[in-house]
DNA sequence: ACCCAGGTGGCCC
DNA sequence: GGGCCACATGGG
């Protein structure tokens, strides 16, 4: 549960293999834990970090999300994100580093509340179907929390198909094909 | 030698 | 509310 918290951070707009390594050194220096981190000097913390890019500034954040929560929650993060969603969203948002997409996807990964994340991947897949370019994230993310059951499962569904179809369709120019894996997603958000 | 990657906050107008 | 900019490493 803390690594997926710790992934959310540390991926913000950098490749997730960069993002795996950093993890990999954070393991393997025993850092895999609030109370480990919020220990932590800086240097230790730049190194297991650099490979992630950003390090100085994920390192802050980083330790900010980890003193945040054992002073506030004391009981750990199962207790923590137990509670109601949009009160731990509210609670996520106020954390310097923390923004819309990295509490939504510390929410549904780590948290399991079903909230839809809206990624760079998905933004970019939806204006090639003729979605309207808003830049509000808000605006977008309630065209598919309106639109869909909010459920766990579909939303990890969803996204995981965004991101694995995003990484291979950035790179194309044709538009989604009836066979696309998405046709059952645009279908069920009304899409086309 | 470029350009980009699953963002965010600060600053300016 | 919108338009820049810094932040930093690894891969194409």
């Amino acid at each position: 549960m803390f690594e997926i918290c710790a992934g959310a951070i540390l991926t913000q707009n950098t490749a997730w293999r960069n993002v795996e390594r950093a993890l990999t050194a954070l393991s393997g220096d025993k850092l895999l834990a609030s109370e480990k981190i919020a220990a932590a000097g800086y240097g230790r913390l730049y190194r297991a970090l650099r490979p992630a890019g950003y390090y100085r500034q994920k390192a802050r954040r980083l330790k900010d999300f980890c003193r945040y929560t054992l002073k506030a929650h004391p009981e750990g993060l199962r207790g923590w994100f137990s509670g109601n969603a949009e009160a731990l969203r509210e609670e996520l948002l106020s954390l310097k580093g923390i923004g819309p997409e990295t509490a939504d996807s510390i929410l549904l990964y780590a948290a399991g509340k079903p909230k839809f994340v809206i990624d760079a991947y998905t933004r970019r897949i939806f204006v090639r179907l003729g979605f309207p370019d808003r830049r509000e994230y808000g605006v977008w993310q309630r065209r598919f929390e309106s639109s869909l059951p909010p459920d766990v499962r579909l939303y990890n569904e969803y996204h995981a198909l965004l991101v694995a179809l995003g990484k291979d369709y950035c790179k194309k120019t044709a538009p989604l094909c009836g066979k696309c894996p998405l046709k059952r997603m645009c279908a069920a958000a009304r899409i086309n």
